[in-house]
DNA sequence: ATGTGC
């Protein structure tokens, strides 16, 4: 799979036969250095075959190994060209994303209160394997109503403020949800997750802004040098990887009577215009509510253990996910098509003006958030005007060691006392989920927003150092 | 990511 250098940010897979398209890959060659024995360019160039695809099958700086799509992926298929959606471009994790909130405290308040807000924390996050979370709900009719309603449900149920509904993608709640495409095996897995975290690179952190980019900018985003920030990075748990399965097994069966053929079974699709198509997104935007109301209820814990232990608010800067596919707009060809835009492992990044952007941020642009990896630095975005790939930038860091070379690789025990010799408190959930954590299993998240910046994705905002990890 | 395989 040859990589041809078209800008020093920018690679090109050129098309041949089946793909449609072709690849289009932002990175330097020294965020990819194994390119030749990595599996995601072939990946980027299974995704360039699907029916519908429009422009280029696009990969963000912080692309690795996924199911099916590469994790990084950006797709966008014409739905009214006969354009499929399909859930591996989504993943697993529907609608996993991050929400930043702003708390009314400095940075240098933090030492009195440290112990006291970690502790409290740890108590109030339910995380890990286990079955706690924050809502226990009384039966399936409450779980559609958060399947229907999202965050607004949690908000309307006291768990929040409308504020905080402004603050999220979609205003808190995607509209088409359809609970009854959500199977009964993934309501019994989602009944009583409602406000957890879940594992694996999940967490809550509190941070501090290191370093302004645009004081403009983040002065919009209610963001200041010193100011102690909360970061919340989690999804839709089993509901939604219950939900993946049901439809990649619904979908590979319809296949054959679509007449579509894919050169890997877990690009597994349907036409947008298809019963199929229709199934997925429904239960898909079902598992985007789940998610958000996730967040929302893990915001509203988060925020008593502020006001008990350090007297502050946490006030939402906004709450965006990075594992969805969406019917957007978007020019092709000088004409405005409706797209089937799949983001997988990859941020939706709107441009200033954008008329889906609330008022008090539309002159700035859409907030975007990049964790990095455990004890390393996040960073805070913003959209740009014209950029490519349908307005996406990167997510995160990007996984360069599987979770198993990882784990082996270093104690949590050691992990832990690493991160606390550098002042990072750390509140985890199980000593081999904080090992597969390590910074050592990721890329630089630096290089990485340096080359998404350079390649015209987004901006750079603010930087972000932790201070606290709850880990999941 | 995930009742860490179906």
């Amino acid at each position: 799979m040859e990589l041809v250098e078209e800008s020093p940010y920018r690679f090109r897979i050129d098309r041949c036969d089946p793909m449609r398209v072709p690849g289009v890959v932002f990175a330097s060659r020294a965020l990819i250095p194994h390119v030749d024995e990595d599996r995601w360019p072939q990946q980027v160039a299974n995704v360039a075959t699907l029916p519908g695809i429009v422009g280029a099958s696009y990969a963000m700086p912080d692309v690795h190994w996924g199911y099916g799509f590469p994790i990084g992926g950006v797709a966008a298929t014409d739905v009214a060209a006969g354009g499929v959606v399909s859930p591996g471009g989504v993943g697993f994790d529907i609608s996993c994303g991050v929400r930043l909130l702003a708390a009314d405290l400095d940075r240098t308040d933090l030492p009195r209160v440290r112990d006291a807000l970690m502790d409290g924390l740890d108590a109030a996050i339910p995380r890990g394997m286990g079955r706690g979370a924050v809502w226990q709900l009384a039966d399936r009719a409450e779980l559609d109503a958060v399947l229907r309603g999202g965050s607004r449900y949690a908000v309307e149920r006291g768990h929040g403020v409308p504020r905080d509904l402004a603050r999220c993608e979609d205003a808190g709640v995607v509209d088409d949800a359809d609970p009854g495409q959500v199977s009964d095996r993934a309501v019994q897995r989602g009944q009583q997750q409602v406000g957890s975290l879940g594992s694996g690179n999940h967490f809550l952190e509190v941070q501090a802004v290191d370093e302004v980019h645009d004081e403009a900018v983040a002065a919009a985003f209610g963001l200041r040098a010193g100011q102690v920030v909360v970061m919340i990075h989690c999804g839709s748990r089993g509901l939604g990887h219950q939900i993946c399965t049901d439809h990649v097994r619904a979908m590979e069966r319809a296949m054959p009577g679509h007449g579509i053929e894919v050169p890997d079974r877990q690009l597994a699709c349907a036409p947008v215009r298809s019963p199929q198509g229709r199934a997925y997104l429904g239960a898909m935007a079902a598992a985007a509510n789940y998610a958000r109301a996730n967040r929302q209820l893990l915001t509203a814990a988060a925020r008593r253990v502020f006001a008990r232990t350090a007297g502050s608010g946490l006030h939402l800067v906004y709450d965006v996910s990075h594992n969805l596919a969406k019917i957007e707009t978007h020019g092709v060809d000088g004409a405005d098509r409706r797209l089937c835009v799949h983001r997988k492992g990859a941020t939706r990044a709107l441009p200033p003006g954008h008329p889906q952007l609330p008022a008090d941020l539309r002159a700035a642009g859409q907030p975007v958030f990049v964790p990095g990896s455990m004890g390393t630095a996040s960073y805070v975005l913003t959209g740009v005007a014209g950029a490519p790939a349908f307005a996406s930038t990167c997510h995160g860091a990007g996984r360069v060691r599987s979770r198993a070379q990882a784990g082996k690789s270093v104690r949590g025990q050691e992990l832990r006392r690493e991160l606390q010799a550098r002042g990072i408190a750390v509140r985890g959930a199980s000593w081999r989920g904080l090992a597969e954590e390590t910074p050592q299993a990721y890329k630089d998240v630096s290089a990485v927003v340096d080359v998404a910046e350079a390649a015209g994705l987004c901006r750079r905002v603010a930087r972000l150092v932790p201070l606290g990890v709850v880990k999941g």
